[in-house]
DNA sequence: GTCGTTGCAAAGCCTTTGCAGGGAA
DNA sequence: TTCCCTGCAAAGGCTTTGCAACGAC
């Protein structure tokens, strides 16, 4: 993987303006706009590219599936809004990760999943 | 779905005797063990009839896909050991859900995975 | 005897892979 | 020209569904 293509420089492009993390789907239809022949397994193989490089990083939302944002954002969470269906992201973390386990436990990572309702979406109700 | 039969029973024994969540191969390992003859989408079925009836809660984990586990545990958080491959049951939750979301936003629920060394694999390093 | 339930196989999703043609360097 | 990359189609996992036979009540 060493050829700058049309079809990568549009995935990293759709991948940098996003609004949040995104679902194949999504890159796929914001892609094809760029790269009007762009194929899914053009876009699978690319993502898994950007991810070995560090780049952008999956996540499985257990609501949404996988999705995929860039690693440059840094450590954060997501809220799911069920009613407009929009995954936010929650700057900073404050969970303190040791405190959460029993003794002898060694927390690396974790992620975290909120969901309800967005601002925007509250206020309707 | 009103019936008792030895699938149903099987299925519901497995659960109950569980350690912790439970994979779909899992249960469908234990509960051959009591109905040799018992299939996946039998398996599939219950569940779903379980899920919907209150008495078991499915958890899509991050690392390991579709787990199961029963719903009288209440709330609580999952930690997976990357040696073992085991998830734990980690007791309580000290997530001050308000207090990680941005004002405007209102959390009715959340899931934390953790991710680590359990107390076992920790030792042996 | 009813009709809910099962096993089997087929079909649906999502994702990965094989392959031949095409294009970046 | 080389050989990495793409599009397409087929194939892989996991889950759901259609259907005829079975069995709980």
């Amino acid at each position: 993987m060493k050829r700058q293509t049309v079809q990568r420089t549009a995935i990293e492009q759709v991948m940098r303006h996003s609004g949040g993390p995104m679902s194949i789907e999504d890159i796929l239809i914001y892609g094809r706009k760029i790269v009007p022949s762009l194929n899914q397994a053009t876009v699978y193989r690319n993502l898994k590219f950007l991810i070995d490089a560090g780049r952008i990083r999956q996540i499985i939302h257990p609501m949404l599936g996988a999705l995929y944002e860039e690693t440059e954002k840094g450590h954060h969470h997501h809220f799911h809004c069920h009613q407009c269906n929009r995954v936010f992201e929650l700057p900073g973390c404050v969970l303190k990760q040791d405190s959460v386990v029993p003794k002898g436990f060694i927390v690396e990572s974790h992620d975290i999943f909120l969901y309800g309702l967005c601002p925007c979406c509250a206020q309707e109700v």
